[in-house]
DNA sequence: TATTTTTTTTAGATTTGTCTAAATTTATTT
DNA sequence: AAATAAATTTAGACAAATCTAAAAAAAATA
C-alpha cells in the first residue's frame, strides 16, 4: 500500500466519520469538522481524486471509494490500538490520549502496528468502547443499546459512551463506571426518566437521563 | 519548552551528534550527514539562528547552544526510550528499529514520555548500549573499554556495540552475545588479535579482532 | 603572493498545504 | 421565473522546506 502525507491522512479519516452519517459529504461540513476554510478542503478534493482515493465531482459533494476506505480504516485502525495502548498500558485516563494518538496514528510502520496489536492482545475495542478494525479493515460489531431503554433486571455490560468529555468522565468515575463494568437496571423514574441502577460492589445509585442516554451497553451471555 | 518542527529537531539532532567529535561542525559535513544539500543547510542554519538554537557567523561554523542541546537531548531521549519499547516490548530485532523511532522521537507530548519512561522501567541505556538521558538531559555514564583490550580471565559485561548493521547483529546473535552478555577472555591469539572468550553456558568460542573491536564492555562489580 | 580549489552562501524555483477575496454555481425564496 | 442567499470553486498569495546553478568567501597550492 502507498503512503500518503498527514494531512492526506486526517482528510482521509474526516471525511470517512462523515459519509458513515450522510452517504455524500460536502466542502462546509467537512471543513467545518476539521476546523479548515472551504477553499483548503477543496484543494485536497483534487488532490485525492487525481490519486484516486475518492469520487468527486465540483459542487456535487463527494465519498470515499473502496482505497480510500482502506486508508481511512487503517488510519482509524492506528487511532485505535494507540489509545488502547495509551490507556490499558500507560494508565492514561480516556480522556487525555484522542491529541497524542492523533499524532501517533500517521507513523507509517505496517510492522510495528502488527507488533503493537500483538502485545496489546489483539483488543477489539478502544478505551472508548469503539471498534478497531482488524488487519483487512474488518469491523467487529456488537449489538448495541442505549442504557436509558434496557429493560428492568437484565444484567448488561457497557460498552461505548457517546460524550467523552472530561465531564462525563468524572460523572462516569464518580459511578464506577467504565467500558465493561455490568449494571442492572432496577427502576425507572417516569417523572425525569432517571435510572435506579445496581453495580457489583457497589451501593445502588441513581443516573440521570441524560447520562443513561449516553451510555450504550450490549446484553450479557 | 517551545515546539520545533520536526525538520528542525532532525538538524539540531544530527548537529548535537557532530559536534560531540568536533566541536564546531560545518555545512558540508552536515549535509552529508542528512543527505541533503548544503544549501539547504544553510536555509535551515539561518532559521535556527533565529530561533537562538545555535551560534553562527556565516562561512565561520556553527554550534548548538544551551537551548539547542537541551533540545537535541530531548529528541534523543525520545528517539531512545521508544527504541527501547520497540525492542523490550514489541520484540524486534535492533537492527530493525531505527528507522521507526525516527518518526516516533517526533511526538510531541511530555506527558507521553514521562509514563513511557515509567512504564519500562526507567531504563539508563537503550538497545544498542546507548545512554538514555534523563528528563533534565542528564546522560548517565558508564566506564567502557573494548573488548579488544580487555586483560584475559576478567569479567566483563557488553555495554555497546559500535557497528550496528544487520551483518554485525547476525554476527553477534550467532555468537549469543548482545547487551548485557557477561563474557571472559581466555586467550588473546598475538598472529592475527583474535580472541577465546567464554560466556555462560556456551562453548568457547573465537571471535576475530574486528568483531572484538565494535564490541564494548564495562567491569563487572 | 597569485592562482586554483573547496566550501559556503545567495538567488531564484518548486512543492505542499494553507489562506482570503472574488467569481461561479446551486439552492431557496419571493 | 427572477431575485436573493448559500455553497463551492478559482485566483492569487504566503510560509516551510527543499532544490539547482551561480556567486562569493575561505583555504590550499603552486
Amino acid at each position: 500500500m502507498l503512503n500518503y502525507t498527514t494531512s492526506e491522512e486526517n482528510y482521509i479519516k474526516s471525511i470517512y466519520h462523515l459519509q458513515k452519517d450522510s452517504d455524500t459529504v460536502n466542502t462546509n461540513s467537512l471543513a467545518a469538522e476539521m476546523q479548515t476554510s472551504a477553499a483548503s478542503v477543496t484543494d485536497m478534493l483534487k488532490k485525492l481524486k487525481n490519486k484516486k482515493l475518492l469520487q468527486y465531482e465540483r459542487y456535487r459533494g463527494f465519498k470515499l471509494n473502496e482505497t480510500g476506505k482502506k486508508v481511512a480504516l487503517g488510519v482509524v485502525r492506528k487511532h485505535r490500538l494507540w489509545e488502547y495502548f495509551l490507556v490499558e498500558k500507560l494508565g492514561f485516563d480516556w480522556d487525555k490520549v484522542h491529541p497524542i494518538a492523533e499524532e501517533l496514528e500517521h507513523i507509517s510502520s505496517d510492522e510495528l502496528i502488527k507488533r503493537l496489536e500483538h502485545f496489546l492482545g489483539s483488543p477489539s475495542f478502544d478505551p472508548h468502547g469503539d471498534p478497531i478494525p482488524d488487519r483487512n479493515g474488518k469491523i467487529p460489531v456488537i449489538k448495541q443499546l442505549c442504557l436509558s431503554v434496557v429493560p428492568l433486571k437484565h444484567s448488561v455490560t457497557v460498552s461505548s459512551v457517546a460524550n467523552q468529555t472530561p465531564q462525563m468522565l468524572e460523572m462516569l468515575k464518580h459511578y464506577h463506571i467504565g467500558i465493561g463494568t455490568t449494571i442492572i437496571v432496577t427502576r425507572h423514574f417516569e417523572f425525569d426518566g432517571s435510572l435506579e441502577i445496581k453495580i457489583l460492589r457497589q451501593p445502588s445509585c441513581i443516573l440521570s437521563e441524560q447520562v443513561a442516554k449516553n451510555v450504550f451497553v450490549h446484553y450479557d451471555q
